[in-house]
DNA sequence: ATCAGTCACTTTCATTATGCAAGTAACTAA
DNA sequence: TTAGTTACTTGCATAATGAAAGTGACTGAT
């Protein structure tokens, strides 16, 4: 009666969720890229308990999301940095970002995310990076299996 | 000692985890969005408990993410299909799919998204709809609080 | 008419996860 | 010496998750 692991599912969606599917998990990277390192400062701005914040920390340094360091020696004092794989992590809040405020905001969006050159609020799309094209077209379609007669490795 | 609710929080990131941040909600809204529509073809392609299934996709149309649709009187049938703020969900799905074969596909992606004229994988980034800019780039900053000269309920 | 089969669930109950309150440890500064 | 800061852990109650089994309303074949 464990909960389900998705993480030997096949499907990268299901792979990811078991990173950062728990309660709390988005929403720490959230406050993580945003620059917030330590404790305390995490605490204060979730208002999540202490011992739910450790525990989710532990799980996002082992998923290598997040990587502890030792900022001061005496006292021993941590704080906790973005990795290459926690910075990758952003788009996926921008996305979450973007529904909820075309959803979930009835008065209009509390948050955005705005061109600092220009002020001018960004409208957050997905596209494909060579051909710009909106993912929203269907003619984008999620497929299973890997690119016929390519082995696997040093392929595309 | 409820679980702590995020849909009080002003954070539109916080407002969609309450409605789609659970165990197994997102699988179901990705296999929903592939085509899935019964009870049925639900369990057996997540390979969920029923139990489980039902609370969830109670909950997804409570959240308005999915419509419960009556498809035959006799025997009573039921069929869930994604409602357009469900339809919109599409592109967290993507930008996770994206995440998930960046860093946890170490034998090359199993799922791909696919441009169905040219055959080509696409690779999925977050752009703004208007300049087309990465919002990768640094110039774009998340911000808190409504543009200025436009209240709306008084809040600054 | 009986029986197997399908579909869409619900009920029961054990196991996990979550969360509040409180406590601990290692310091620094007054 | 006392108070304050930072970064946690422990204890325990409540809530969520999940496997197994059961229910209800039918259809279709013998």
């Amino acid at each position: 009666m464990q909960r389900t692991s998705f993480g030997s599912m096949a499907c990268p969606i299901a792979r990811s969720l078991e990173r950062v599917g728990e309660w709390w998990s988005m929403l720490i990277l959230r406050d993580a890229l945003r620059g917030t390192t330590r404790f305390d400062d995490f605490q204060a701005g979730l208002g999540i308990a202490p011992n739910m914040l450790s525990r989710r920390l532990k799980a996002l340094v082992a998923a290598g999301l997040l990587e502890k360091r030792r900022y001061s020696d005496r006292p021993p004092r941590y704080e906790y940095v973005p990795t290459e794989c926690g910075r990758d992590f952003r788009p996926v809040l921008q996305t979450l970002l973007a529904w909820g405020n075309r959803h979930f905001a009835p008065d209009g969006p509390r948050v955005r995310i705005v061109d600092t050159e220009t002020g001018e609020t960004a409208e957050p799309i997905v596209v494909d990076r060579r051909t710009g094209r909106p993912l929203s077209d269907p003619v984008f379609r999620t497929v299973y299996g890997r690119p016929a007669g390519q082995p696997q490795d040093g392929t595309a």
